[in-house]
DNA sequence: AAATTGACGGGTG
DNA sequence: CCACCCGCCAATT
C-alpha cells in the first residue's frame, strides 16, 4: 500500500462516530491537496477489506455523494444511526458535524 | 500510449 | 444559493 493510501486509510479510521470529513479534507491531510479523487479510489478499494467507516466521508457541499442508489440509502441510515441529521436531499450541516483533526485546524481557528 | 473515468473541489458569474 | 466549467490524478480501458 502506498504511503498516501496508508494515510488516507488511517485518517478515515480516525473519524469519530457521529462526525464526518470531506474527501478534499482527507486528501489534504494525507499530503495531497488535490487528491480528493484518490480518496474516492481508496474508499472503493479498501472500505471492505479494511472495514472503514466509509459512510463518514461526504463531499465539500456537505452532501452524500455516492452514485449507487442502494449504497446511498445505506449511508444515510448509517449516519442517522450515529445521530447525524441528514435532510431530504441528503445534505448535512457541515459546520455542525464536520470533524476537524487537530493536525490541520481546529474549529475555533476555522471560525476565526 | 492515449483516452476515459469517477462517492471531487474551487472559482466565477 | 446555484449552475457551469475546468483542473485534478491515478487506475483502468
Amino acid at each position: 500500500m502506498q504511503p498516501f493510501t496508508r494515510k488516507v486509510v488511517d485518517i478515515i479510521r480516525s473519524i469519530p462516530e457521529g462526525r464526518v470529513m470531506t474527501y478534499g479534507q482527507i486528501a489534504e491531510m494525507a499530503g495531497n491537496r488535490r487528491g480528493a479523487r484518490q480518496v474516492v479510489r481508496v474508499l472503493h478499494t479498501y472500505s471492505k477489506s479494511q472495514s472503514l467507516p466509509w459512510h463518514r466521508v461526504i463531499n465539500a457541499k456537505g452532501q452524500i455523494a455516492i452514485t449507487d442508489e442502494e449504497a446511498r440509502y445505506e449511508q444515510r441510515l448509517a449516519l442517522e444511526s450515529e445521530g447525524i441529521v441528514v435532510d431530504a436531499n441528503g445534505y448535512i450541516e457541515l459546520d455542525r458535524w464536520r470533524h476537524y483533526p487537530s493536525e490541520i485546524i481546529t474549529e475555533d481557528e476555522f471560525l476565526c
